[in-house]
DNA sequence: CATTCTAAG
DNA sequence: CTTAAAATG
């Protein structure tokens, strides 16, 4: 360990913000604050590029041609580099749904997969897990380390929701839902929020109906997941309460080479 | 006078509530309670008939066809008889605007003329100004004591607002506007709140836009009008902040016979 | 239940 | 600036 290094680890949040200028008003640019991520990766931004939204981070944005709908961008302190923009997918892309740049070398993504919670988008959000998972198998073959941060719209094993068992006809938690998850992270990304927790339950997500909240009736439906690099101490923070997702944050370890931890 | 009358007066009074589930909000329950109108017009309801509302009071309801658009009703401590709902015209009856009823053997008429702010609304306005009164004309014609109560989205007079030299041009003090209102008028309705006011300006609208109410910028544009009877003490309630509308408050004389005073 | 957009005023 | 609905999650 050389301590002469410029930064050794790159501190990374991700966060389904529900409409951004919401966020906001719930007190996002405190929480920046005072969690202090080199890299923000947002979902569900709901408005137009709003590059001054948090001094200090450049930022990409990747609207959806709907206004008030979707769109992800990508917030950092260092420079972003090589930005990608969507899934070469028209109707996903008209979504604004994925979105991609590098960071002292990694590649971080910014993910929000379809709800298909309206039954009738079922068959999109299906076409659209396969259409994610070829961009990803593609991105993966280039080497360059990978972080995802992103609202998958799929809890992934039992204990990832509260009710699995009253859930299982339910859009997130349906058996094809699961498989395929399964099958992204056997394509070689790490869940590295589940890495850290263990066995433990952690949710992500809480229906803004009822109680949901208090009684933590929640889903683990968004993910920090990573190839080609560890994240360490990657935690929910479920107190936040800046949307109806919980951030998640972890540590990137830049100095240690390649391999997850 | 003789003090064994059961009732010698009726206290009326009309408020443009825009949406009656905004004003109960605001505090509109306690504000009948406070000021006891025995007949209440309210105009843009902006909501399916709500009967329960205000307790105490029977009621009649003529919404728009369009949800949460325009609609007016009539609330009564006293049994509503002869309801009339709409000026039958199609156009004008699609939007809700008149609606009157006899209480106490006087007709009383909520009345929400439309806004011409929309330019393209202009010409609709223009015609149910033609429209209401050749209504108002028949009803006069029948001879029973007339009380209106609304909204006419017209300022009669210079001192009916208070910028007139830059309205000349907008909609609501526009010439033909205001020689429709002094024709209105000729037909033998009192404008009973100018009556009480004298030469003072009493505004009954102000814009919800900067500081039009701290300044006092406003419009009177609703009115409290009445033929072959008096209606006394009429005052608009400029602090109630139901709505962007002020109410306007009177006591109908029952006892005496004819005449306005 | 919460967000944003739209129509309307 | 404000209301209510619509679409969407």
């Amino acid at each position: 360990m050389t301590p002469e290094l410029p930064q050794a680890t790159l501190k990374v949040a991700t966060l389904n913000v529900n409409g951004l200028r919401s966020a906001l008003r719930k007190g996002l640019a405190d929480w920046v604050e005072r969690t202090a991520p080199d890299v923000l990766l947002l979902q569900e931004v709901r408005a137009d590029p709003m590059p001054d939204a948090l001094s200090g981070y450049q930022s990409v944005w990747f609207p959806a041609q709907k206004p008030g709908y979707s769109g992800v961008s990508i917030l950092s302190r260092f420079p972003l580099t090589d930005v990608r923009v969507g899934l070469m997918h028209g109707a996903l892309d008209a979504e604004g749904r994925v979105l991609s740049a590098v960071v002292q070398g990694v590649r971080f993504a910014s993910v929000y997969l379809p709800s298909g919670s309206r039954g009738e988008r079922q068959i999109f959000k299906d076409e659209a897990l396969v259409v994610f998972q070829g961009w990803t198998e593609a991105l993966l073959a280039e080497g360059t380390p990978l972080v995802i941060g992103g609202d998958y719209n799929v809890a992934h094993q039992e204990l990832d929701l509260k009710n699995w068992r009253s859930n299982q006809k339910n859009s997130g938690f349906l058996p094809h839902e699961r498989a395929w998850m399964t099958a992204h992270l056997a394509g070689g990304l790490t869940d590295t929020h589940r890495a850290s927790l263990g066995e433990l339950p952690a949710y992500t997500w809480w229906s803004n109906r009822s109680g949901a909240f208090d009684n933590d009736v929640g889903w683990r439906i968004d993910y920090l997941l990573a190839a080609g690099i560890a994240v360490q101490s990657v935690q929910a923070d479920r107190f936040a309460r800046l949307s109806d997702h919980a951030p998640i944050v972890g540590t990137v370890v830049l100095s240690e080479g390649s391999g997850v931890e």
